[in-house]
DNA sequence: CCATGTGTATTGTTGTACTAATACACATAG
DNA sequence: CTATGTGTATTAGTACAACAATACACATGG
């Protein structure tokens, strides 16, 4: 359901979140939708309990999860069915800001890059 | 000279060494060119100077960079002056890979990306 | 020679990410 | 009630990133 790489040097329970993060903005997960517990995905991703909880409390901190003692994790009530384009757009903002700046210091025109990315999306 | 982000999550000395590594990809530091002094670095981004030395000594591990005991870090001498296009795009794969993947998650569509993309290069 | 400029090694401290093992509070099906 | 399922708190330990302060080895211009 997710995919986490240990060795991507960004912290786990961050990827984490930012991809339960997504999957709410984009409806995948809809308002009172039950996560995996946190034991599962600890199994699943040969990762310590305590992690995946970090990232749900992340979460619950920033209003997109909704905790009730004894139960699963929810998707919080008020989340609308999909967020607006422009709004999760906005998600993509950081990446897009740090990949400019790489590809200009490697000097590639902005079709390159374009080129590039078609390619990427194309192979999966 | 360079950008640095404290605050970024990935470490300062990785952070540097990916960015002088694409300057000598795409020639801006060409072969023979000397970097500024580790203590230099340090004080114009309020950085300890073993962190900006860590990322040097990475780079020449790498065969990037070559260290004369005394004397500057230089760009190593069998440095092409530009590498070529493939191979420049190649180190922006990681950060294509990875923004393929959020845009899916975020349910965009290819031209959305594209689009917002070339939003991004033209702002600046 | 010496002052000043290179990069580097060392030791110690701080903060964070992650693991490990255990125990707790609560919900729910049997 | 009990067994099993939630998420969580606690304590301890390891690893890494970064800082701070100091000292060293070498090059070079005066």
């Amino acid at each position: 359901m997710f995919i986490l790489n240990p060795q991507s040097g960004t912290p786990i329970y961050r990827q984490l979140a930012e991809q339960v993060r997504r999957m709410v903005a984009s409806g995948q997960l809809a308002a009172g939708a039950e996560l995996p517990s946190v034991r599962e995905l600890a199994l699943q991703h040969a990762v310590n309990p305590m992690t995946i909880s970090k990232a749900y409390s992340l979460l619950e901190a920033e209003g997109v999860l909704e905790r009730q003692r004894g139960k699963p994790m929810t998707v919080a009530a008020q989340t609308r069915a999909q967020a607006p384009r422009t709004h999760r757009v906005e998600q993509l903002d950081d990446q897009l800001d740090h990949l400019v700046l790489s590809a200009r210091q490697l000097e590639l025109s902005q079709e390159d890059l374009i080129k590039a990315l078609r390619k990427k999306w194309n192979e999966k």
